[in-house]
DNA sequence: GAGTGGTCTAGACCACTTA
DNA sequence: AAGTGGTCTAGACCACTCC
């Protein structure tokens, strides 16, 4: 039988098998791209498609003229990748559970706001749903996500949703989808009450991370900044040379 | 007469048209892929390859069915972009005068290094060419670069290139092509030497990214934490949904 | 239905490595 | 010379948007 592969499954199915160890000989060369595209029956761009994914993934380098090697990097707790960083971090992260335990919301005027968004201009009597999210994972705390949606677009929030996915909220029950995200990292300090999330001294750092969040259409629909535990929040990339 | 483009060239052009304000109209609609094929006379994948950067980049955004639309993003001062990101910031920053201000360099064994790579087993008498060094963007304090050089691969490191490209140095004097980087972001305390070049006070908190690079056929060349200005430093990501 | 971006195939040529 | 990854072309079909 001739399973068809599309790029996610086919680069998953890459994934399993570089953990599995099935696919590399013992120097961790992989087979050719030629006897891939035969193994997998997909074409070369298909196929070169999912190596470029696994090599910013981190899992493999190629080296033009000798062929794709396995790229062993150490596992490392709370590594988030490029490809992880969602909507705000509602992904599913390899099992582990993230819960909200504590969520507020209020609505709240142009001047009450702690930050903007990039590029956008409000007038004076533009209202935001403010949103304050205590996550942990795991049951150790792990992020805080503040949050200003804009009520014109996302109507009222529901107060179930603030303890769920407000990615999948938007989505099913709103109708609205986000097609891109604007990411800023920064390093910032703590104000108290955050920092007592974490157990840390006050103005003590944080990861940040703001998100401006657009709809498919390009309309702003909310922007935000998740503060991550400094000491367990570490952001990987793989950057290849000669682009 | 036809220019040949070549992607990265195509790129360039389609950027400098967008600033340019010559390619959009005036609701910021690119023409479509199809015209842009036959204006410059490429196919569909070299400019989609082009547009996907242009993307990535934060300049455009596009949307299945409707169009290309130009993304507008204030301009941010110090502003990295992942693909800026470079072996040690060496890349030329539109302009800006990157200086350094000072050097050292000696050589220590494996008990005296500060932090290590992320997938690498060293034998106890490894040593390393510990590198610091303090630059400055147009006179400002800007990083501090950390670096430990493998000596059996770099062998001996000259004065003139601590204060130059190690980048360049590395491919022009000795021959090494780095192929690609691991790169860990983090934010950290600074020590009391660092936060002095910075003028800030000890503990104040770091944006750091830690270098793992690795020559084209896979080897470790060197690793390095580079440590920037938490209050300038910020990172670039743009993330496009449903990949 | 026409036009748009998203995906995928088949094939070609090039640059580089290895033998 | 053979094999590898890097680049590029031409063309097809699909999903979605707009009229």
């Amino acid at each position: 039988m001739h399973k068809q592969w599309d790029i996610d499954s086919l680069t998953a199915d890459i994934i399993k098998r570089i953990k599995e160890r099935t696919l590399a000989d013992k120097n961790g060369k992989l087979p050719s791209e030629r006897k891939l595209m035969d193994y997998y029956n997909v074409s070369r761009y298909s196929l070169r498609q999912a190596l470029s994914k696994l090599s910013k993934l981190g899992y493999i380098y190629q080296i033009q003229g000798r062929g794709s090697y396995i790229h062993e990097h150490r596992y490392q707790a709370n590594l988030m990748t490029q490809s992880d960083l969602g909507f705000t971090e509602d992904l599913a992260r390899e099992g582990k559970r993230i819960q909200t335990v504590g969520a507020t919301q209020r609505i709240v005027s142009l001047s009450e706001i702690d930050f903007y968004p990039s590029n956008q201009q409000f007038s004076d009597d533009q209202l935001f749903i403010e949103v304050e999210r205590f996550r942990t994972l795991e049951d150790k705390p792990y992020l805080v996500e503040h949050s200003y949606y804009l009520p014109e677009i996302v109507g009222e929030i529901s107060e179930a949703a603030m303890y769920g996915s407000m990615f999948d909220y938007l989505s099913k029950e709103k109708g609205l989808t986000v097609g891109f995200i604007d990411k800023f990292i920064r390093c910032e300090l703590l104000t108290e009450s955050y920092a007592k999330f974490f157990q840390l001294a006050t103005d003590m750092p944080s990861l940040t991370v703001r998100d401006d969040s657009y709809l498919r259409e390009g309309e702003l629909v909310a922007f935000s900044k998740i503060y991550y535990d400094y000491r367990n929040a570490t952001l990987f990339m793989h950057k290849k040379l000669l682009d």
